[in-house]
DNA sequence: CCAATAGGTTCAATGAACAGACCAATGATG
DNA sequence: CATCATTGGTCTGTTCATTGAACCTATTGG
């Protein structure tokens, strides 16, 4: 996050996560991942951000251990990038900004509703099936669809169109999931 | 979070949560504002904020509704930063993201523990009490307490000094402790 | 040969963050 | 009465990050 200088000092945990994916578009990206995102241009698309700027934080989040980089062609060697086991794990956080977003900073309520795949029941506030029990639901057991409340935003990129229909996270979409 | 244009057309309520807590410093404020920091002295010393930088952000989340100002002495007019309702909400995303940090962004763990005050059990990775069952704690019912496994920072504000023994969320700390 | 695809890099201009000095109202101190 | 400390700011010049646009490289398709 190059907070200043004396970030790192800070005595809090919060603050070393921040550093990680408080930087401006990193927890957007983070959330692409999740959408089942994988590559740079659709990621660029999809998010509106400047190229080098997505460089910068790819980059980033890959050496904060967040990402990884997977080549899904040789020659020209292209590769996409996947959330690591810590990735994984901002699931959490992630989907209760989410929430918060939705209750208290979205007129309308949230564009996306989530829900557990196994049985199809809306996920509580902290990301658990209300009707399974147990703790938190894994992020690749979650189906995502649009709020029918919410008509659709004005985006028009491949990720966008193909989050009209529900979509079960990490997924691949996109590019990726017309192989060439 | 002016993040330049097209931010606000983001079809995610993240995006919209991001505007109003993703800013640089804005986290770590309402964090200070759970550990009970009301002023804008105490809010300057325990984070090492730039004046400005500081102003500019308790306006924000004023005006974002997350915080509100609340005098406490008239003539000099003097008020402290208390979080609102919907500041109170973002204890959840706080402590999920905090707890991330502690397990993938610092080398032995967090710094501080949060324990249910009912019962005194450490809560768990939602910020559920693991004993008394029941849903997420609320923030007035957590007490947190300095990690004896970390030894202390090299910081040494009020604030600081007050946290090193348990404290309750929200209970007023430093200056505010000690009404002129 | 030409264009398109994919994933970048480079650049100037703009905006935000930073550190530090300064300011204003009041109450305490000498 | 003069001065100083407290509290919560504002102002200023410098540095750093973000932005948008143009450019670059390698390869494949027509």
């Amino acid at each position: 996050m190059a907070l200043g200088t004396d970030y790192e000092q800070q005595d809090c945990a919060l603050a070393r996560a921040l550093e990680v994916v408080g930087e401006r578009w990193s927890l957007l990206i983070v959330r692409d991942a999740f959408y089942g995102v994988q590559r740079f241009n659709d990621f660029l698309a999809h998010l509106g951000i400047p190229r080098a700027v997505l460089t910068a934080r790819l980059n980033a989040l890959v050496a904060a251990g967040v990402l990884r980089k997977e080549p899904y062609r040789q020659a020209p060697l292209r590769h996409g990038y996947l959330l690591t086991g810590a990735g994984l794990e901002l699931w959490g956080p992630l989907y209760q900004l989410s929430r918060w977003g939705g209750r208290h900073a979205t007129a309308g309520g949230a564009h996306h509703l989530f829900a557990h795949a196994v049985c199809g029941a809306d996920l509580d506030v902290v990301g658990s099936c209300p009707r399974c029990g147990g703790g938190p639901v894994p992020p690749a057991e979650v189906v995502m669809r649009p709020n029918p409340a919410r008509t659709g935003g004005r985006w028009d990129d491949p990720v966008s169109r193909a989050l009209v229909r529900p979509h079960r996270l990490l997924e691949p979409i996109a590019s990726a999931a017309v192989p060439a």
